[in-house]
DNA sequence: CTGAAAGCGCTTACAG
DNA sequence: CTGAAAGCGCTTACAG
């Protein structure tokens, strides 16, 4: 057959930015343009040892989809809701960083509403994004523990993920640390140091991650043979002002605590506020450490000895669950809900001593 | 002419959904797609009459270009950078709010990179952005001031949007709220209390916003013949430990203030902290106000009096003059550099009172 | 100042 | 299990 129009040759190509394409995948693999986009979209209905050949091909030539050429073929942006209920500051500023990070590279759409913890605007945050067309849910704490909100995406069909839940529903995927290994970690830690008596400030109890770093705290006594009275075990809320309060019950007590292990870090820099206060010395006097690593921890002084979770990685990870769910149901596959565990980190910094002894 | 192919129909089209394209923009205006797209990209080589037939084509459909189609087609992503360096986690995650939302909106290639104040760390974070291709660069306070990384920029010809600055620099775009006006502002509102005597805690002198608002808050004292003694003016660094420091300075003058300026809220509330240590209640025996509004300036008690800066507008803002910019430029367009103001807000809540007497 | 054609890099729908 | 063709919505390069 002819050229279909006379004319032969002439305009010079376009782009010049040496980026690849899925054509010198094709052509590297020995396949049509068409195989390679079913590997890269999940590799159904393609032969095992075809797969492996393209697979071969993207990772031999560093191959990365266009994503601006993907949304526009398939003709579907893919639109992900980020709900959020007044987290600590430092919580959601690396959550979104990880989430600006991870969107930005795909290409997605990303539709942001705050709601008010407690009432029902969870509910109605959820349903108006639901109504506006998203495609899955991002629930950063407290919401990824919000039972009600998360019933509501089953019956609705919507995939979420659920970041830092102690205990993942099974209608989500969920991206965590060990919290209950972590919290044995750092008890094991205080231990370690010679304290006996140990403070213990629980997080909000709405928050599933609470009775989690509640437990491994009292594993690591268990394992010791060290009890927990129940006066060294007070209620926060993960609040500054929460840390507060507890931390000065637990000071107030007759034999009070060397060491206090609080379920986060704004309520570890109010039990250090505290003993300032009633004029310890942090560490000499008294250890404190805290949990999460958010900015507070290391701004404050003395620092707080704490345990790092790696906020970012989580939410970058739980964008990728997202996405994977979403295309994956797209296709007419069953949606995995895929829970997925990170590691944490001991952060020691200059809050933790010793007892002092007499 | 006849069809070119003859099968003619069979295909259903790929798109439901009704999002209206640029043809429909061009049939309802009676040119080209071509001349729609002129339109949509600055409007030059357009004759005035087209131009509006176009622009009331477009509001009157309410069309909005793909952002997927449009990056696809140009082969260029515009990406943008943003740098930032120990801002308060309050500040930053309102800040990246915006930024996700307007890059979300837009296509954009979001490239983030921390950098440690002081050292020039700030210098090699940028110019590794520009080695890697970057279209603009969005700063942030306090990098919206660095002139050594302002002079970099512009002796490399990159376009970028100052966030917060007191002083824009001539060679990049900003938006910004008046700070002098406004912290004139929260001066006459304690001067209208029946202060005389207001402590005043300066911001990090390397930000150009410390000094407006020191002079805000002089040219209030001066319109009411109020003097500003020296003793009532203390340095602070925009940290909480710093205005620690700083109230623990005022309040221990022979003649301390009946109120504190604090030129930032986490300084407001370490202000607060101190007055609670010294026993003074709040507001009664001593007036307490901010600056910014961040989330810390409701979550005290009492909630901090303070003046709200819309940061998440204002990064969204920054993101638009950008790209305008760097699209401006490409079409060889002379760069311009818009400085905004955008309005800000005074917020009363329970930190300030009447001064005390006797 | 304006438009017809080609093309951006992928995916969908169809046909084997 | 695999591929040839058409198309996503826009912009570039060219021709008037």
């Amino acid at each position: 057959m002819a050229s279909k129009d006379g004319s032969e040759g002439g305009r010079r190509p376009r782009r010049q930015d040496g980026a690849l394409t899925i054509s010198d995948v094709a052509a590297h693999a020995g396949v049509s343009t068409m195989t390679v986009s079913r590997v890269l979209n999940g590799g159904f209905n393609v032969r095992g040892s075809t797969r492996e050949r393209v697979e071969t091909a993207i990772t031999a030539l560093n191959y990365a989809p266009n994503p601006a050429a993907r949304s526009l073929a398939s003709a579907t942006r893919t639109r992900i809701g980020l709900l959020y209920s007044n987290p600590s500051a430092g919580y959601l500023s690396e959550f979104l960083l990880g989430c600006l990070d991870q969107v930005g590279r795909s290409d997605l759409g990303l539709v942001i509403a705050q709601c008010e913890p407690g009432d029902d605007s969870e509910i109605a945050a959820a349903e108006r994004m639901i109504a506006d067309g998203i495609d899955g849910l991002l629930l950063p704490p407290p919401l990824c523990d919000a039972a009600p909100l998360i019933d509501l995406l089953a019956e609705n069909d919507l995939p979420a993920a659920a970041v830092a839940t102690g205990r993942p529903a099974a209608s989500v995927s969920a991206v965590s640390i060990g919290d209950r290994a972590a919290a044995r970690d750092m008890t094991r830690h205080l231990l370690a140091l010679g304290h006996r008596r140990i403070g213990f400030i629980t997080g909000n109890l709405n928050q599933t991650v609470s009775a989690e770093r509640l437990a491994g705290h009292g594993e690591a006594l268990a394992e010791a043979g060290v009890g927990l009275p129940p006066e060294l075990e007070v209620p926060g809320l993960f609040s500054y002002r929460s840390g507060l309060q507890a931390a000065e019950t637990l000071l107030a007590l007759p034999d009070p605590p060397t060491a206090i292990f609080a379920s986060n870090d704004d309520m570890g820099a109010a039990a250090i506020a505290v003993a300032h206060r009633r004029n310890l010395d942090v560490p000499r006097d008294l250890t404190v450490c805290g949990f999460d690593d958010t900015p507070v921890a290391a701004m404050i002084w003395p620092g707080l000895t704490t345990i790092r979770q790696p906020i970012a990685a989580m939410s970058r990870a739980a964008v990728d669950l997202l996405v994977d769910e979403i295309r994956a149901r797209r296709q007419g596959k069953v949606a995995h809900h895929v829970h997925t565990t990170m590691p944490y980190e001991f952060v020691r910094r200059a809050s933790d001593a010793p007892p002092r002894r007499g």
